[in-house]
RNA sequence: GGAGAGGUGGCCGAGUGGCUAAUGGCACCGCCUUGCUAAGGCGACAUAUCGGUUAUGCCGGUAUCGGGGGUUCGAAUCCCCCCCUCUCCGCCA
């Protein structure tokens, strides 16, 4: 969430911020938290100076005789009665303004594009030729199906719709190219992290899921817990409630997990193939890290650079764009998605996407750290990405490097990942 | 799932109704002494928030002893609910 003082102080920055996000609807609660911050102000000098005056009578109370307490007893159960009135007040005040405070969405960068949706995010870079087909290309799921290693319909009598099953060289394929991306991120120093995918409410809020992603979530209700939709909740979520020493900092993560997602109401949308699916193999970079903007931005330009040298490593051409203010989420101030060429799509389509949030998070999660300099704590500076997220990377992975007779050439960096093979699959 | 024990400041650990924001120890920081693969002395040492200010500091108020609620003039201390940790039993990958 954003600092209180912030809004107080710069009203019309957060909500030029709210608008570029394009939630219009967002501006009035600006205005309402000023006005519950304002009564909040108001009401806290008062209450703190009738507990001042209670305690110090109080403190007088044990030395006295019987018959000055009954005197002084009267005075103070009067005292009593006008300081729960005042908390009273104070709790529904602040109750209602923590619940604003989430509601409002971090403000966005300057450099952010604007724009509504994602047909005005601005392409950053193009890298990798996408070449013209010398024959007619298969889709990765007709490919996978004719080639026994996909079967969309018995697992959706299993699991229901946008699910799938891997068998064979596919389901090695689909375990290979994550744990390629494990081994790219633990190289680079990035600690491997095998996450809860089961989490409290706290998490989600403190990643800001919640509120706001509650109908993308599954839930389990008996035990009060949720299914993660990526790692980014629980690894974030890590050091919440801690300060850290600023030496410690940064902290670089890197977890693989399952990630679940209702994708409620995208009925009829990307129906087909592994684009859309209730269920997802991810690798996820995180980096918590100090309160230094140009340095979150160096950070957010590293997290894209070591996806995109997956994407090269794998043969896949890309693009980076730039996401503009209307298809931004609530916590980003900035994001990068980096979509590959899918032939299928006759497009890109959005494989990693790469956020900054400043404090925004760690406000939420309360994970703080102590400044060497001068010994004060403050909120740290978070952000993630995605390495590689399966099966949808299996998209141009299939399709890109797809031959004529209907296998699989694998890029060499992929090949120690599938026991020095080079190509999958029989003639079709 | 059943039974029990416990959660106090960066860490350890006192504290069972007011004199405790909290004894003591360790760690860290500053100064001093001494002099060297060290030791000793003194001081400082939580976070948040409100107000004042001769304002990157100081002064004062308030809140916080796992979280929430209750009893009371007053709660770290008593009661209730929840969370977490540990031990034993049961079950189980």
């Amino acid at each position: 969430m954003l600092d209180v003082r912030l809004i107080r102080e710069q009203p019309d920055l957060v909500k030029a911020g709210v608008l570029k996000k394009r939630f219009p609807d967002r501006v009035a609660v600006v205005d309402r938290i000023l006005d519950l911050d304002r009564a909040v102000r108001e009401l806290i000098p008062q209450a703190d100076k009738l507990r001042a005056e209670q305690k110090n009578a109080g403190k007088q109370m044990g030395k006295l005789g019987d018959a000055e307490r009954e005197i002084h007893l009267a005075a103070q159960r009067e005292l009593k009665v006008r300081l729960q009135a005042i908390e009273e007040q104070d709790k529904v005040l602040r109750a209602e303004l923590e619940t604003q405070l989430l509601l409002v969405p971090n403000v966005p960068d300057p450099e952010v594009p604007d724009g509504k949706d994602d047909t005005e995010n601005v392409e950053v870079r193009r890298v990798g030729e996408v070449k013209k087909p010398t024959f007619a290309l298969r889709s990765h799921d007709d490919l996978a199906e004719a080639q026994g290693w996909l079967d969309f319909k018995r697992a959706a009598e299993l699991a229901g719709s946008r699910n799938y099953l891997l068998f064979g060289d596919l389901a090695l394929l689909h375990d290979a190219v994550l744990r390629m991306a494990v081994d790219h991120m633990h190289k680079k120093g990035f600690v491997p992290v095998d996450p809860p995918l089961l989490v409290r409410a706290g998490a989600m809020r403190g990643t800001a899921f919640f509120p706001g992603g509650e109908e993308q979530t599954y839930t389990c209700e008996r035990d009060e817990l949720y299914l993660i939709g990526t790692a980014e909740v629980p690894v974030t979520s890590i050091h919440g409630d801690e300060i850290m020493d600023e030496a410690a900092l940064p902290k670089r993560y890197v977890a693989r997990s399952a990630c679940f997602r209702r994708e409620a109401g995208t009925y009829g949308r990307d129906t087909k193939g592994f684009y859309r699916v209730h269920q997802f193999q991810k690798v996820e970079q995180v980096i918590i890290d100090v309160a230094d903007p140009a340095r979150s931005k160096q950070h957010h330009e590293d997290i894209v650079r070591n996806s995109e040298e997956m994407l090269v490593a794998l043969g896949l051409p890309y693009r980076v764009v730039a996401v503009c203010g209307g298809d931004l989420g609530v916590p980003q101030v900035m994001k990068y998605d980096i979509e590959c060429w899918m032939p299928s799509r006759g497009n890109y389509g959005e494989t990693h996407s790469a956020s900054r949030f400043y404090d925004f998070q760690a406000r939420r999660l309360n994970m703080r750290y102590r400044r060497t300099a001068d010994k004060k704590v403050a909120f740290c500076h978070t952000l993630n990405n995605t390495v590689v997220a399966s099966p949808r990377i299996l998209i141009p992975l299939l399709e890109v490097h797809q031959q004529a007779d209907g296998t699989v050439r694998l890029p060499p960096a992929l090949q120690p990942y599938m026991h020095g093979r080079e190509v999958l699959g029989r003639a079709l």
